[in-house]
DNA sequence: TATGAATGAGTATTCATTCAT
DNA sequence: GATGAATGAATACTCATTCAT
């Protein structure tokens, strides 16, 4: 692993124990085992690791996705499995997310996100293409724009519960089916029976 | 106005102007007209100010929402002006939006979120309670879940769009228009035609 | 004594001992007794305090100048007290004005010299108008000219001394009798004998 | 040039394009396009170049001088054109001369300025003895002093216009002449007429 | 000789917070 | 309650210097 790697990595794993304005950089240099002025070779500031940052997230969150939708399915299953994916990959991480979103928009590099998300955006639309191909969503489906749809409104929900809420187990679940029925709608899924 | 309301609307244009890390006490104080000492009679903190304005930021929110939607017009009128005016109102106030998220996340303020939420929710549960009991929408909605669920899904399309991307108008009112339809169709719109 | 003067006596005394780039502002406080930031609320930056230390040592020169030229003295005796003065002044204080002269120099302050030395210039022009007036130097001598012309010799010429060369002190006293005669027949002076 | 010249003249530029403190090796290692830890091959640290640049710098007065002042001319017009020489050079390179003095002064390296003047005072001695042996200027003048209160009578009286005054062209001009004036008597200038 | 990536000691400056008035 | 001068802890960033190649 090179410097720079080293440095994400470590940035990564401190941010998530302390927060950002806890954050040093000297305990940033000190995990990835460089010095205090190596870090400045990299990376011209303290935020400016963020985008960095964002996009080892991304990463994680595409192989977790790949991992998880199992591509010989059939739709609604593959549906309930994304929404499963996304779900528990944002309430794993939810420190991180929350901290990049808001190491993101502290600074000046909140532009770069969609940039950084763009990957993901290509596999949801890469999804809901093969979905329309097969004629179990609406055909009047944007793929597009919906792909960015789908994400934000699972997401949004994942985020609602596991940052904000103190919600129970139980409800967690319960929103989480209710978002996939929401889903099933909102896509036109077709089937004998939803 | 009081000093505390002073205080609170002198703190949201400023973190406006200069965004989190670089505002000052100085600079909030001195746009309220007050003594450096006086804020702390107010606010024990820094940050300890953020959820003071989300009430504020949510507030205005409501406000707009209840007067941009015509509670007489019928189902999918009112869908279409709620979905506008929180499409205004994020464009308007992106960057305190951003900064308030910003501000809650970093400090230990975050589940105080849902709680300044509540107000606007209650308000969507209203609004999709009544198109429920119109027969509308779908009656298998779940009546607080999808609350969330619409609120979550009309924000973060239009965060993607006026916090992040770089879109040109028209790509906007495609996207705002797909949202619409996405909405309609979750949400089970009930009409001889959609 | 004011803090701000505290300061500037403190940073004399602590730029004396350790010279400009390895004195700390935290020497400075320590020494004044205040607390670091303190130091801000009266000088912007480390070297902005070097015009208040130049104008104290102006101030020192023109007293010890006014102390040790006897006005009631002839002019032949006034000047050797001038010029014994100056060179006094200069090996006392050579630290001191080495590192504010280096001060003003490295900084955005070097306008500013000519503004502190001000009441130097007048203090010699009124010697040099006396003298004119008792008709002890040629009639021919511009006053205002003269002066910055006086200061710049005797201060060079002690400079060069104390401040660069080695030498002992019998040349240093015979290099004060040349500037004495090169002064008196610079200035024109009248008498039966030089 | 040798990669030690090209330190020195890129030094030369770049201290006088941004002072002494804000002047990095970095900066002076790109404009001389060899390494940064090349230059420590040459000099052992930052400020140790200042008395190469001192050298450098005396060695352009010389050549100045030797140029200007025609050995042929009679006493009188050799010492104009030795003092315009000095006037000229000194208003060139001020930015120069201020920072050498100031690095030469901020290091323990300003003891070296003597010696590197000496080829100089040297010039000056003999321009002097030349002038002595001549019986243009008085008998009683002990040459090497004079050479030292001569050089800095001229350069203090260039340094006070040309680094901190802010006077116009005439008030310039007019205090040149009178530097000319003064020197003639101190001299103790010896002609028909003065 | 030459390189330039890596080092890490060093400190000026900031600014949230306090408290005597 | 209100003030604002004073505090002093806290740290991002710099850059002269080194050294393995």
């Amino acid at each position: 692993m090179d410097k720079k790697e080293r440095i994400v990595h470590a940035a990564i794993e401190v941010f998530q124990e302390k927060g950002i304005e806890k954050t040093k950089i000297a305990d940033i240099v000190k995990l990835a085992g460089i010095a205090q002025g190596t870090y400045y070779l990299y990376f011209p500031s303290k935020l400016s690791v963020m985008p960095a940052i964002a996009e080892v997230m991304v990463e994680k969150l595409i192989a977790r996705v790949h991992h998880e939708v199992n591509s010989e399915a059939i739709f609604v299953d593959r549906l309930k499995q994304l929404v499963d994916s996304i779900f528990l990959y944002t309430s794993e991480y939810r420190e991180v997310l929350a901290l990049v979103y808001a190491g993101l928009a502290s600074s000046e590099h909140i532009r770069q996100w969609e940039t950084v998300y763009q990957p993901f955006y290509e596999w949801i639309s890469h999804f809901l293409q093969t979905a329309k191909e097969e004629g179990v969503v609406r055909s009047n489906l944007n793929i597009e724009s919906t792909a960015k749809i789908l994400i934000g409104l699972v997401e949004s929900t994942a985020e609602q519960i596991y940052l904000y809420d103190h919600t129970d187990e139980d409800k967690a679940k319960q929103q989480k089916e209710e978002v996939l029925t929401f889903l099933k709608y909102g896509l036109g899924y077709q089937s004998s029976a939803i």
